[in-house]
DNA sequence: CTGGTTGCAAACTCTTTGCAATCCT
DNA sequence: AGGATTGCAAAGAGTTTGCAACCAG
């Protein structure tokens, strides 16, 4: 938590009750989430102001966005040391990590300077594919 | 063409003027376009006529989707045997295809079964990088 | 104090649907 | 003829913004 608030105060930002409560959020929650889905965590807050807070989170590397297979973006607290991708299970909704990334192979492949990417994948998890 | 037109035959669709229309815009366009895009290429077509034909078009398996990094879902022509993925120009907003999939790998890491997956990049083509 | 932050309401954009008229087969 | 398809209009759903009140530093 506090290396997250010392990013926000770096950056001039101030470390309000609201923020402090969707970080604790984020880290209680370790995988992504939706603006919907944090907001149902905390309600009290304003979907404007998860919407905003979670753009400036994004603009400091705070967290990053996911795009699964799905019509909305997941956000999932950034850790540089612990890149990974999903997989999410089309019946249950269940979301679990793949260790597996290729952007290096992308970079060599391509004369494009790589930015982003994302690797997702949907299917039918353990219990659901029975 | 023939081809597509056979598929929606066999599905029991009607082959409408329409639908000639967009299937020769999507031959033509062989790259991932949003259903913008294709109202823009078939401005006399209405939008909800284009938004029905394409997920029907989903549905019969002769389009898929492509989720790039952006906003929109992008549509291109099925072909099983050129299985391949994107990469876009984050500032001209080219879009070149990788050769390169990670699916069969992904298959063997985990225990779901796998029916849909992503792998897109975003960046600086060679042009916009300088 | 003072500018960043928040809640509320509304504007926007994109997606999806109902229905009557029209078009294939 | 008869059901699928289409255009039009409007409803939904999600995203984004303006603004005045409020709060952290």
């Amino acid at each position: 938590m506090e290396k997250y608030l010392n990013t926000l105060r770096a950056e001039g930002y101030k470390i309000t009750g609201n923020r402090k409560e969707v970080l604790q959020i984020l880290l209680d929650n370790r995988k992504p989430l939706t603006l919907k889905d944090i907001h149902r965590l905390c309600a009290n807050i304003d979907f404007a102001t998860i919407y905003r807070m979670i753009n400036v989170f994004v603009d400091l590397g705070i967290v990053y966005e996911v795009k699964l297979l799905e019509k909305q973006i997941h956000y999932e607290l950034m850790d540089a040391d612990d890149h990974h991708h999903h997989i999410i299970c089309k019946n249950c909704g269940k979301i679990a990590r793949i260790d597996l990334c290729v952007v290096n192979t992308a970079k060599k492949l391509t004369d494009f300077q790589i930015t982003n990417h994302t690797l997702e994948f949907k299917g039918l998890c353990p219990q659901c594919k029975k």
